[in-house]
DNA sequence: AAAATAAGATTGTCAGACAATGTTGTCAAG
DNA sequence: CTTGACAACATTGTCTGACAATCTTATTTT
């Protein structure tokens, strides 16, 4: 018998709210930069300013909104020099986790990247770049977690997140999406061959890859 | 002239009361694991629980606390295979810190260390472990101020919070002060020659010899 | 002793209030 | 016409009080 994780997570209010207010801001309702106002959010949300106020703090915490005191809370707005060095750190950890994945990751965890690089290749067929998003982050998430780091599980995950936006417009850029195949086949293929060295040097070279994309991409938008 | 921050930062009870709360979590006053009352709180900081309750999801962010629905806040115990990933995580991005220091700190930043480290040996002299954790933090904060990341600080600064019990009882082992002080002068002197690899090295070193003392720490405090 | 139950404690959530602070628009003076 | 002062308005910081949902503990029953 397999042990699902039973224990359901009770989902408050708050959680719920935290989490729309989450799934907006990454899904770009609010522009970066952008400010909130409270009651307005309150009444979107249908939750008492109370349990919106605590949900703010979860998201402050994030880094996805700013809140300076007396001012409210607004969208984060992210510089480049910033999403440059998220990148650089994303590089350094993702490398790390592809080394340790490589000899830890088990079977089950082998064919979930494998099946979620064939959503992935769907997606580019489909030239769907939210799903090529979703596909890229179930096959993260695999490796992430056969990595053994819940913390460098956690750090990436935080990193990635306030780079959202980056990766959906990179995506979309055109030739980006094959390109990024093809670097995650080669990391696949190094943890399959259970060569910690290639996984970290293909992962590391994705997220440069990555980067540079994003480069171009960011110039474009503040050109806009 | 010189800048001094002049954006005085307001401070709202929240964050007084947040700050409060984490010097008491840090001190020990709570031990781990240990569940807090919400009401309690309240009194012993004078602060309504609205207000309250805000200041938790900020610890709880921190990672100092764990927030569980219905059951309430608690302070965090950390597992030593946690501990260990962090320290480890702690090495590669103070390593990485430590080699971008190497061509990016200024004299300014180099002063400030060698003053951190004079200090850091006084208190070793007066065995006086606290100001020690004091003397290596400024030593710290001063390097990563000036290693060009703000993200690494940001992320490093996390990381070490939720190891400062340990940190504080490795200290207090006999012959860990002297030994970290020459460790400490090791990494310094690679950063005043620039030495970029030798510095990462140092610094790498440093806190693999502090896990190590950790995990002696641990198991030791486990024992009672 | 184990299970069921009741009483008490604690949290989740809301509504409403008010002072402090920030924002905006108006108007007069330079 | 810009600049500054000032009033009017909007928004946030914080508190109080309340009540149902849930957890914990003591008590009773089997």
């Amino acid at each position: 018998m397999r042990e699902v994780d039973l224990k359901v997570i009770p989902r408050t209010v708050l959680d719920l709210a935290a989490q729309n207010l989450r799934n907006a801001i990454l899904n770009g309702v609010f522009r970066p930069g952008e400010r909130m106002v409270e009651a307005d959010l309150c009444q979107r949300l249908d939750v008492s300013r109370a349990s919106l106020r605590e949900a703010l703090r979860i998201l402050a915490a994030e880094k996805l909104i700013t809140l300076v005191p007396n001012r409210g809370p607004s969208v984060a707005a992210i510089s480049w020099d910033e999403a440059e060095e998220i990148y650089h750190v994303r590089a350094m950890l993702e490398g790390e986790a592809a080394f340790r994945a490589a000899t830890r990751l088990d079977t089950a965890g082998l064919r979930a990247m494998q099946s979620a690089l064939a959503e992935f290749d769907r997606a580019v067929a489909r030239r769907d770049a939210d799903l090529q998003i979703a596909a890229t982050g179930r096959f993260y998430d695999a490796m992430l977690a056969g990595c053994g780091s819940g913390i460098i599980q956690e750090l990436l995950h935080g990193l990635v997140a306030r780079i959202t936006f980056l990766r959906a417009r990179s995506m979309r850029r055109p030739g980006r999406a094959r390109e990024s195949a093809t670097e995650l086949r080669r990391l696949l293929g190094a943890l399959e061959a259970c060569d910690a060295r290639g996984a970290r040097a293909a992962a590391t070279e994705h997220v440069r890859l990555a980067c540079e994309t994003a480069r171009t991409v960011f110039d474009d938008q503040r050109a806009a």
